[in-house]
DNA sequence: CTCATTTCTTACTTTTTTGTAAGTACCTAA
DNA sequence: TTAGGTACTTACAAAAAAGTAAGAAATGAG
């Protein structure tokens, strides 16, 4: 939970008011963002391929992630009434504003770390 | 300090060895380091104008940011032998390939959140 | 009525990050 | 000899982020 008093808080908020790299930094960053991000931006998922798909991740991360990427408009989040229950996630359209933003993000990451077999795949897809 | 056995360790090293914008992200990251990074995207600055510079930075925090961003290759520090000492950061030759990645989260963040007053300069200067 | 499936919640613990405050080293100039 | 400027260190405390484990709702199938 988050301690609006804080001098973090206060120094959190000022330097996404002064700075859009941060303001950038603070809506994709953290542990599992890129990881969903990275996923969303090809296709929608729904939450249980999400899961199946981005190893180590625990539903509360995920779904906390998931929230935090709704209400900050980049993520929308489709119900379907059905039993068992439907849920798919996709970018929504001040999402697909950052796709570059994001491609550019992976694209130097790849090139400029040690090649790991695992990326090969995902290097490729991403600009499929 | 990192307990290298933690989950959360474990999680972490993965997920930047399988995803290139969680990599990027884990270098330029974090509280402070878009702030430098925005600094000195635009020119070399010595510790002490960073430190005047950027609100509510702690010399504690700077420190560290400076070592990790230098560790990880992206910056660079040059030791004047002269007292009172002086010391200057830049970006070495591939915190400049970072520019372009930087301007573009930079450029999207300052186009996507409510303009405020102390953007205005910065958002400029960015691209000048 | 009980089970299975999917998408979450909730309460609690551990780990990591950030902040605070004080101190260090170096030489120079007064 | 003492004070001053710069660039740090260190030890400790607070706050935030992440992990663990268990549970809950809704409903159709058997």
């Amino acid at each position: 939970m988050r301690k609006e008093s804080s001098t973090n808080a206060f120094n959190e908020k000022h330097i996404i008011d002064s700075c859009g790299m941060a303001y950038t930094v603070g809506l994709i960053g953290g542990r599992w963002k890129p990881a969903i991000l990275c996923r969303l931006s090809n296709k929608t998922m729904r939450y249980s391929e999400l899961n199946r798909d981005i190893e180590g991740i625990s539903e509360r991360m995920l779904v906390a992630q998931l929230r935090e990427l709704e209400n900050d408009g980049i993520v929308e989040r489709q119900v379907y009434p059905e039993v068992p229950p439907r849920v798919e996630y996709r970018l929504t359209s001040l999402g697909e504003t950052l796709r570059p933003v994001l491609a550019s993000m992976s694209d130097w990451g790849n090139m400029h770390r040690e090649p790991v077999a695992a990326n090969m795949q995902e290097a490729e897809t991403m600009h499929a």
